[in-house]
This record gives C-alpha cells, structure tokens and sequence, in this order.
DNA sequence: CGCGACATTGAAGTCACTCAAGTAAAGTGG
DNA sequence: CCACTTTACTTGAGTGACTTCAATGTCGCG
C-alpha cells in the first residue's frame, strides 16, 4: 500500500534504497470510504497520517453564509494531513468525491522513520511545497485567467497529475464531480461551467460524461489554459501521445 | 538579525533555548535593495537562504500575455526561498515593494544546523505550510468574497501579520501598494480597487494614503471581510486594542 | 414508472471591467 | 524656481463576462 507513497515521494526528489525499504516498512491499515460524501475529516484518527491511495478527495471551505470554495483536489499517492502531523491543529475539512481507499499509518511510525531517513523528510516537505505550488496556480486561474482557460487549464493539471501515478488511460482519466463542484473549484457558476464544457467541446477539445473526461489535444488545450507545468515539479514530465 | 527569524518561528511552534542559541549563531550576510523593483529574484545567491527583515516584497507570476497575479506579499521575518532550499529549481518571481533589507544564510551552514535540531527542521517546515495556508484563503478571497469583502480580508490579515512581528503602529501599519497592485494581488481592476477603497473610507473603516493603512474598526473590517484568524496560525494572537 | 440528481437552456440582471479623461503629487532638468 | 514628465489616483460612461432565476430535459435507479 506504501508502494504508491513511495512512487509519489520520487516523482518528485530521488530516494535511496534505505529509504524506499524504510517507507515499505511502515505499518498500514487501509481505510474504505464507499461513497461521495462532506466533513470526511473528522473520520481520519488524528495520531495517524493518512495516505489517498485510491479515488478523488478535494478539500473546502465554506464561508458562513454557505458559500464554497473548494481548495484543492487530492489524487491517488496525496497525502492528506501532513500539516496536522507537522504544526498540529485540525485538518482542513475534506470531502470524497468517489469511493476511496486511504492508507493510514501511525504518525509515531513515521517520526521513527524520519530519525533515520532526513531524505524522507525531504521528501515529505517537498509535497507540501508542490502542493502549495499547485494552490498557487489555482490562485493565478482564478485571479486572471477566464473561465474557459481555467476550465482548460484544471483539466491540464489533472491529467498530468493522474498520469504521474499511472491513474490515466490514455488521454482519458476520471474526473468524477459535477458541475456545481467545478464551480465551486474553479469560482463560476455552475450555469457557466457548463456553458464552458459546451464550448469545449464544440472546440473538439475534450469530452466530459458521467466523472469520465477525455482530451482530444492536450497541446491545444493546454496553449488555451496557458498551461505552463513547471509548477507541478514533475521530474519525468509524463507527457503522452 | 536571525533574532526575527527566532521571533518568526516561535510565533508558530515554540523552540528551547539550544534551537535558539543554533539559529542565532548562523552567519548572516545582510542585503539592502535601495527600493522598489521586480525580478528580484535573480540577484539572490543560490546558495544562501534568504529572510527578509525589513520592507514588502511580493511574490507574482505573469502570464504570457502580461497579465499579472501577485501571489503572496512577503513582510519582515518571512523566508524568501524555502522552496529552492528544499526542492530546488529556480525562486518565483520576486519584486520589492520598498526598500528591503534582506539576510542571507550560506544553505551549508543551515543544513549543518538542521541535522543537530529537528525541531528547527519542523518550524521551518511549518513556515511552508503557513504560508500555503495563506495562498489557500487567497484563493477563497479571490473565489468567493465580494471586491469589499476580499479588500476587508486582505488588511486584516496584512494587520496581524505585520502585528506578530511587531511592525505596526497601534492599528496603522504600512503597506507600500499602489491600487494597481492591490489589483493584481487581488484579482480585480485597478479602477475598481479605488472605488472599493473610497467605499471602505465613507463606511469610517480604514484610511489608506502613501502606503499607510489605519484601521478605524478592526472588529467591523473583520467581520465585513469574513476574516477568521485561525488561518495564520498564530500562538499568541496579537489582538490590539 | 416516477423520483432525484444532474445537466442544459433562456432571459434578465449586475458586478466589475475597459476605455477615456482629467486631476494631483512628486521628481527632473534647465 | 518653473516648465516638463512621470506616476498614481479619481471620475464617468458604456460594455461585457459571468451571475441569478426559473424552467425544462435527461438519465440512472429503486
């Protein structure tokens, strides 16, 4: 189950043999959520750190007049509470938007591990930091790109994203929210989102039915997002046919 | 001029007196950028770390066809290049804002000091996170809030920012942008941030006028700009009177 | 079959943008 | 010390991208 931490951790920085036998090691019980479902964070047990091995979480927030936004996407090989592992406090609240599978391993396993391991712990900060970089990029759709270039670009993310840890298929990956939470990620409207979709697909750029979504020309949309990858700190820039 | 950095990371996780003693014996070289310019971010060493400890700085990131976002502001006690630290590759973006004086830290000898003090390791670690922290409710902001509402948020943050490290003056405090930059910061127009702001003059909230903010009401700022505090993970929340 | 959730469409409205001047303040050079 | 330039701020008018409201359509499922 840590095989997918381990692949995650070196798609961005190398590890060594030590490491990767350091992190199989760790003891993990796999936790199944069965469906879509809001306010997963109280669920997770707060002296475990938590992997999403398989499905789609995204974290929000609402503001108090019921407003959304959603922050985050989290894909398989995310992990999901490294900021309560590290400064304490509480998670931010998180919501399934598939089944999922989470790994979920003692935090007092992981601080052995990293007494020994500092290219772990390394690694480990690097995630936070890409996913920083990732929240960064969102702040630059939201903030100046229209909406189809953020429709276009978040579909970029996420594909390249997924093909990272081999959740693609071909040019085709799940993306399973609706259109309401694409607004809600993307600050539209629900109403424009799907207008946005109509037009991109009227560009035959993609297809987007039933959470399946299918890129006819990554290059094309990726030029109309102003997509630009170095963000995603990807070593081996998995770009596909 | 490591003590603001000791300043900076105690306000989040508290530090013992060896933590202390190891940050304040780094040698440190200190940079002065005579006032505001962008693409700051070459003319720092690659293999020093950098604090600033006086002036504003600011992330961005432009697009290719000139629009601009500015992604974070950067205050006294922030560490510049965490990132290039650990995961390497090249700074974002930087400009000064106004004049700057700028610490830098040979990346050796912070790597020697991490090994004997992980608990250094983490509070800088938390700082990252923070500030990922910060990006997230930008993102709210620029998402969700209203033009008033993100204009509220924004100076109640850069309040209580400057505030934990002591560089306000009762609730004045300076905050050297012009409109067009509040704009990009903000995702809106620079006409449009002039409006807002004589509006939060008529409602007697705020004064702004050559780079220097005074807040009349925090609480009412506050609560106009669904401001909630526990975002920047202050200890010791410094409240004014 | 009929319900519920999601997607789609049309029409009307608005918040914030763009364009275009005009004013004010601060620096520059002769 | 005063024309001249530059930079920032302010104001008005018109526009447009996106929103809101309100139906209607479609699909999967018990």
């Amino acid at each position: 189950m840590t095989e997918l931490l381990v692949a995650r951790l070196q798609s961005h920085l190398p590890l060594d043999q030590a490491d990767r036998t350091g992190l199989l090691g760790l003891p993990v019980r796999v936790l199944r959520i069965p469906g879509r479902r809001s306010d997963l964070a109280g669920t997770l047990a707060r002296d475990h750190i938590h992997v999403l091995v398989d499905g789609f979480a995204c974290r929000y927030r609402d503001l108090p007049d019921g407003r959304r936004q959603i922050i985050s996407l989290l894909v398989a090989g995310d992990v999901i509470d490294l900021r309560r592992f590290v400064l304490g406090g509480e998670l931010s609240p998180l919501a399934a938007l598939s089944p999922l599978g989470i790994a979920a391993i003692p935090d007092a396993s992981l601080f052995a591990l990293l007494e020994t391991a500092p290219r772990i712990t390394r690694a480990l900060w690097s995630t936070t930091l890409i996913e920083e970089s990732i929240s960064r990029e969102w702040l630059v759709s939201i903030g100046k790109r229209s909406a189809i270039e953020r429709v276009a670009h978040l579909l970029c993310e996420t594909y390249l994203r997924l093909a990272a840890v081999g959740r693609n298929d071909g040019h085709r990956f799940p993306l399973p929210l609706t259109q309401s939470e694409l607004a809600d990620a993307l600050g539209l409207s629900t109403v424009h989102v799907n207008r946005t979709l109509q037009e991109l697909r009227r560009l035959n750029l993609i297809a987007f039915h039933s959470g399946i979504v299918e890129l006819f020309d990554f290059d094309a949309l990726a030029q109309l997002g102003l997509f630009s990858l170095q963000y995603l700190h990807l070593r081996v820039p998995a770009r596909p046919r």
